[in-house]
DNA sequence: CCGATGTTACGGTCGTCTCCGAAGCATGAT
DNA sequence: ATCATGCTTCGGAGACGACCGTAACATCGG
């Protein structure tokens, strides 16, 4: 069985405050460095490496050197679905008073961000709003489908899903939602929300903004995001 | 924002040893005593008590008095789910040798147990497989889909599902699936998990073994399984 | 080769949290 | 009313773990 001691384990080094941070900052998927990971968490890098350590022993981030550095990231989708798990419970006892004025940092986190591998905020859901509104897909909380038509269409924008769609000869496909923590709606996650991701990053349509998760879209996004979406990300 | 003080208040809940345990114990579904889960989690009753009050003070037990009883259960479906991620990322690191004889106790929980809401085991894989090697469903990691003649099995059988199907004017049932640990495939949870496990438990089709998350199959259920699904659970 | 930058190892201090004994409250039975 | 049971609160002992000095160790640029 899954021991609860193993279970105990991977909790507690997430539950530590200057841990939990770190595992945070590397929420956008990226891999950072112990030095800028220290920050995050408000340590010491002496402190950071050595919890960095315990947790690439535990298999809930990955090191890779190169040169100097010694770069981190999540171990794994899983490790970033399991944050994402108990974000949700934390969540959903949160802000007892929602509170009126939120910083502009905040504010941009809220429009659009990644989450882990996929996008997340106002942009994620209009994205997600957009194509259901359209027939592409069906997005639940517990599971979504996109549908033959949304395939085509992401194949028309170049995304390619073939190592999705080679296997099994079906054009419907199937991927996780993830609950919003600001819109508090369903959004497109799981492999096709990462492809989709990755797209917009690469097409140059989103940037990523400095020391934080959140995206911005550029001009050349809004207007691709226009015609093919037909939204606007307000 | 989810403050990263929420979330690893709520990790650190998850992390602490005694507390696991008490969590991994309400995992059947159950309301358990205090005193019960004193037990699970190998502490007084004291101590259970302090922490089954901070557990419900954060959210992630609810609370229910019962005459000089009070009865424990996870606070929601979204606490299972963040245990459920927990798991996955303990268990994808974990028996570094594969133990050769496991127990009797482990034996029945490999067989045939819950999962919260659902069923899980070979029996939960087991049901999934059937009803996806029938054309009832398509399930994948990331999502599961019932089928409109799945609904229509489900429906003959008496399973209700109209409070998913009334809103919405569709035969077809995007639910959740959920990796499994023992057998390392994905099997049917969310509404529709939890839907066909209440009913095989009303029907005597399986019955719980006291003290374990472990179900047995009864004599009653193994013959309805293989005419209604056409398995057979070894 | 030699500094600069970044990462790891060690020892001691400190705070936090768990844990149980004992006592105090409820509820229900006799 | 009185007792029994189950749960909670209180207080102190103990252990665990985080944290930062200092210092040693890699890697890279000059």
């Amino acid at each position: 069985m899954v021991s609860t001691a193993a279970f105990a384990e991977i909790a507690t080094l997430a539950g530590e405050p200057a841990r939990a941070a770190m595992l945070h900052a590397l929420m956008d998927g990226r891999a950072l460095t112990a030095g800028e990971l220290a920050r995050a968490g408000g340590v010491t890098p002496q402190t950071a490496s050595g919890h960095l350590a315990r947790m690439a022993e535990a298999g809930l981030v990955a090191v890779e050197k190169q040169g100097r550095h010694r770069y981190h990231r999540l171990a794994s989708r899983a490790v970033a679905q399991m944050m994402e798990g108990i974000m949700q419970v934390a969540a959903s006892r949160a802000v007892p008073v929602h509170r009126l004025t939120v910083g502009p940092r905040d504010a941009a986190l809220r429009r659009a961000r990644t989450c882990y591998d996929h996008l997340a905020g106002r942009l994620g859901v209009a994205l997600a709003d957009a194509l259901v509104e359209a027939g592409h897909a069906e997005i639940e909380p517990e599971a979504a489908t996109l549908m033959p038509s949304g395939v085509d269409l992401l194949a028309s924008l170049g995304i390619d899903l073939a190592g999705q769609t080679a296997a099994r000869r079906r054009a419907r496909i199937l991927c996780r939602p993830c609950l919003d923590w600001s819109e508090r709606r369903p959004h497109l996650a799981g492999a096709v929300g990462a492809a989709l991701c990755s797209h917009c990053l690469a097409e140059g349509w989103i940037r990523r903004i400095e020391g934080s998760r959140a995206v911005a879209v550029t001009r050349k996004g809004e207007e691709a995001l226009r015609r093919h979406f037909g939204i606007v990300v307000i």
